[in-house]
DNA sequence: TAGGCCATCTGGTCCT
DNA sequence: AGGACCAGATGGCCTA
């Protein structure tokens, strides 16, 4: 599942997520954060202490109910007044510094669930909808034991998301993104085209028609839309209808030493230059292993060939390689 | 301009 | 008592 390499080890530091925040175990970038609010807030308090003073005077009314501008000045709480701001600071400063964490947690989520990009950024929401779904794909892979189906995988990781979201996963698939609607339960559909024959049509084969599905297309003519569903006619591949329905059954054990590596990696690698918005696979391999369609969880064209717009980045795939050649060193 | 998303402040509650 | 956690309120920014 976990397609990249841990990079922020730091986070998993902490025995328990941001219990102490400590000036010293800020990371950097949080620190300057930590500095730049707490002069701009310390600036804002002394103003608002300011305009308390300000206000509180004139709040005061003598006998007759006008305000009282002069004459000696009510008696503030004093030493217990400056403690209760010291602490009501510091504890604005842990809670900010609380949230920060858990937007780091948050963006490291973001890393590992499949389409992330630098550039369009999921919502927290969303991103914490794609890893459930995810999840729960990936899961349903493992206890299934055969290779998904990649719509039906697709499909999963969409459910319930917002449509602009939707289209991200489809981009990321280099899917037609019209193609995947969902309805008002949150189901999300398949209508039109098969992503394989939009992606990669299989020459001589009806183009409504879906490998290894029997289909009759209307003649020359509009043809009917199908549409799909978890249970729908496009091989099931799940047996469960939806994610929202509980956890699926897990009944294996995790291996430790299980292998990740055969499992695709969705993810907006940006260019160094940071201009492009180019949504491609990564496939994670280890050096030595089969190739990529041998190797991979989802279909091959009849002529061996895989049906999806694949990008293979060299970069990554030696990245990954290096990694596991140390590992295995 | 409305709506979505987000960061921050704040007070309450729970836990150590 | 103090810190962590939580949820509500508020205001800023961005986009359709």
């Amino acid at each position: 599942m976990l397609t990249l390499p841990f990079e922020e080890p730091h986070l998993m530091r902490e025995p328990r997520f941001g219990a102490s925040y400590s000036r010293e175990s800020l990371p950097e970038s949080l620190e300057k954060e930590h500095d730049r609010s707490n002069s701009d807030m310390r600036e804002a308090e002394e103003d608002m202490s300011d305009r308390e003073e300000e206000e509180e005077r004139e709040s005061e009314q003598d006998d007759n109910g006008l305000p009282k501008k002069r004459g000696p000045r009510k008696k503030k709480p004093g030493k217990e007044f400056e403690r209760t701001k010291v602490r009501r600071h510091e504890a604005n400063t842990r809670e900010r510094c609380r949230m920060h964490g858990l937007n780091d947690a948050l963006e490291s989520l973001r890393k590992v669930v499949p389409c992330y990009s630098k550039t369009q950024k999921l919502s927290k929401i969303e991103t914490l909808r794609l890893a459930k779904n995810y999840i729960w794909a990936l899961s349903e892979t493992l206890s299934a034991g055969k290779r998904p189906d990649l719509l039906a995988f697709v499909q999963t990781l969409c459910k319930g998301l917002s449509q602009p979201t939707t289209n991200l996963v489809a981009g990321c698939l280099q899917l037609n993104a019209r193609n995947f609607l969902t309805d008002h339960n949150g189901e999300v559909m398949f209508s039109g085209r098969s992503p394989y024959d939009a992606v990669y049509p299989y020459p001589g084969s009806d183009v409504n028609t879906p490998p290894g599905h029997s289909g009759s297309s209307v003649d020359g003519g509009a043809k009917p839309f199908r549409h799909y569903s978890y249970s729908g006619a496009y091989e099931p591949y799940y047996e469960n209808p939806s994610p929202e329905g509980g956890s699926p059954p897990f009944d294996g054990q995790m291996s430790p030493q299980m292998n990740f590596n055969g499992i695709f990696s969705l993810k907006h690698d940006d260019p160094p230059d940071g201009k492009g918005n180019h949504y491609g696979m990564r496939y994670c391999s280890a050096p030595g292993r089969t190739a990529l369609a041998h190797n991979s969880m989802y279909r091959v064209s009849p002529e061996g060939r895989f049906p999806y717009d694949l990008h293979v980045r060299s970069q990554s795939f030696q990245a990954q390689g290096e990694v596991n050649g140390s590992f295995h060193n």
